[in-house]
DNA sequence: CATAGAAATGCACACGTTAACAATGCTCTT
DNA sequence: AAGAGCATTGTTAACGTGTGCATTTCTATG
């Protein structure tokens, strides 16, 4: 058994209130109480019982922070900047939950006695159920990484579009002009924003794309390898590919080795999320920078300041992305 | 406000007691009834208050991942399969927090009354204080990926001395003598088991190591890198070096290729870890799998009985690790 | 038919905390 | 010196759930 404020109480010789107003620094009681108090309380060794203070205040001092999915789709380094850049913020006073939502069978337990807030990483409309019935359930949410249209809620996402575009204007601006794409996972809605990107640049530029140039990944290393392969395999091969994340450019680029071809002199590559490990393939990848530890610490921030304030601007805000040049990309 | 059994017993026009046991399956009530008031439950969108249900029952439902830290010295793919591993497990049964040890100011919020149970990834001795502080308090407790003495604990670890033997062992088979090391992070554990076992392949085999052949690191990309151009200055360069893990193998690499050489032609490359990243590499990477999502799978499973049952083994259980063969070590 | 016992339900309290309101003692003003 | 007002503390109830014990109703047995 531990220790409870009423222990304190007896051996302070005095009533439980008082205990919990000391504790609590309220104003109320006389300081010098207030010390015996807390001398006692520590002497004690006491800690609050968190599921008492929650039934009576109404606040779970969880915070949520949902993936979409823990597995494919979602790369490691997303993953722990996220939780990296949200941990920053949140200090003692929560305990993050971290989940995938696809592993919930029912959303049972998803309510506001469980959650004092909700970080949402979306990366699929396949989230929209569930930031309906968060919003639904009143429960404060932030939405990162993805613009949601149909529920009004705070949402900050990266300006993958505008960095799609800026990246493949690189891509021209080096004299290429057979440009191909590899696609990010079907359904993910920043697969969608990249294309829309490089479509636009190439469109602005007067270039069109054979059919043949759209390839499909899922954004992982392994789907980057399989459609660099089907490319070099064209009869007119690109003399540049941009892959929608990292991890497909780096299986792009093992691909493109394995043929005794050489990056970037054969065929440039670029990639984009600027992972960690960017920086020290051979070569060095160019990509495109996505501020996603800002982002979730900007996320967290403006959860906690809701949760306080009752108080926020439901709109969608864009964090810029930056074009990161290094060596994959040769100029022709 | 939401709905409480209290509402549910004024609907079905019993008390809430029988509204509590026909929730929770009591064989004490009549089937119809218990159907009845489940009917009406569900109607009503009833979700149970966890902390009133957690005041009552002494349990939490939230479980504890606690990593070292989550900056330096974690790596992404750690972080990632550790969390998946255990999220695999724990279905919807309980709240999973994820925490860097390093982030509490204080471990007051850490106890039997928050947790029913933790996991401890521990990387590094300064965790101690904290398994300690869990085991003094009662808390059903994991410890995975260091193997911890002084306390008695569910412990889990892979085996990476015997890994970086096998490792080692395999570098000299394909003829090579001059093996240096560039080792992890000073203070944590995996780094001293890589250097024994790494040492003790090469004595086993009378082969002796210049003191220059030693070269720290602290596990993360850049660190390899400048550790690798360290090594390539030395007069008598070593023709295999055995990095502590693949991010660093993958700064080393790095390094080598910006010096005009290439790996393995001109210079061997090991590492530790098999990330999902090393098969993609160029040279694909040769390495030493460390089953990490299998070991924090076991880990919660293990935890989970033993909050079930009270009943566990208090010992150390070894996981293999295996030697991965790919292309970035040449036979000479 | 009476009664023992089982089946089904309800009453009342407990868990540990916070807070509205009441009560006490003190100081200061007129 | 009496009363207003403040500072400090206590009394009591509430949050939503689970459970030991009492109570009621029904069934079966002698």
């Amino acid at each position: 058994m531990s220790v409870t404020i009423k222990d304190i109480a007896k051996l302070a010789g005095v009533s439980h209130t008082t205990v919990s107003r000391a504790l609590n620094d309220s104003p109320l009681i006389n300081p010098e109480t207030k010390e015996r108090i807390k001398a006692i309380a520590g002497s004690m060794n006491y800690t609050p019982n968190y599921s008492a203070r929650s039934l009576v205040l109404d606040r779970s001092y969880n915070l949520g922070l949902f993936f979409t999915t823990l597995h494919t789709g979602t790369s490691a380094g997303f993953l722990y900047e996220a939780i990296k850049g949200v941990n920053d913020v949140i200090k003692d006073d929560y305990n993050l939950i971290v989940r995938g939502i696809d592993d919930y069978k029912s959303f049972h337990k998803v309510n506001r006695k469980n959650f004092d807030g909700i970080i949402v990483m979306s990366q699929s409309e396949s989230d929209q159920s569930f930031i309906e019935y968060a919003s639904d359930k009143e429960i404060p949410l932030v939405v990162l990484n993805r613009p949601v249209e149909s529920v009004q809620v705070m949402n900050f996402v990266p300006d993958d579009q505008s960095g799609a575009y800026r990246l493949t204007e690189y891509l021209v601006q080096q004299g290429h002009r057979n440009i191909a794409i590899i696609e990010g996972k079907q359904g993910f809605k920043s697969t969608q924003a990249r294309r829309d990107g490089y479509r636009e640049a190439l469109h602005k530029h007067g270039i069109s794309v054979p059919e043949a140039y759209y390839v499909s990944g899922n954004y992982d290393l392994e789907s980057g390898h399989t459609a660099m392969s089907k490319l070099l395999e064209l009869p007119d091969r690109p003399t540049a590919v941009f892959c929608c994340n990292d991890d497909m450019a780096l299986g792009a680029v093992k691909a493109v080795t394995e043929r005794g071809l050489s990056v970037p002199e054969d065929i440039s590559v670029a990639g984009f999320d600027d992972h960690l490990f960017s920086a020290f393939m051979s070569p060095a990848l160019t990509t495109v920078r996505r501020p996603i530890e800002e982002l979730s610490r900007a996320g967290a921030e403006t959860l906690l300041k809701f949760i306080e304030t009752k108080h926020s601007e439901k709109s969608v805000v864009l964090f810029h992305t930056e074009l990161v040049i290094r060596d994959s990309v040769k100029s022709i």
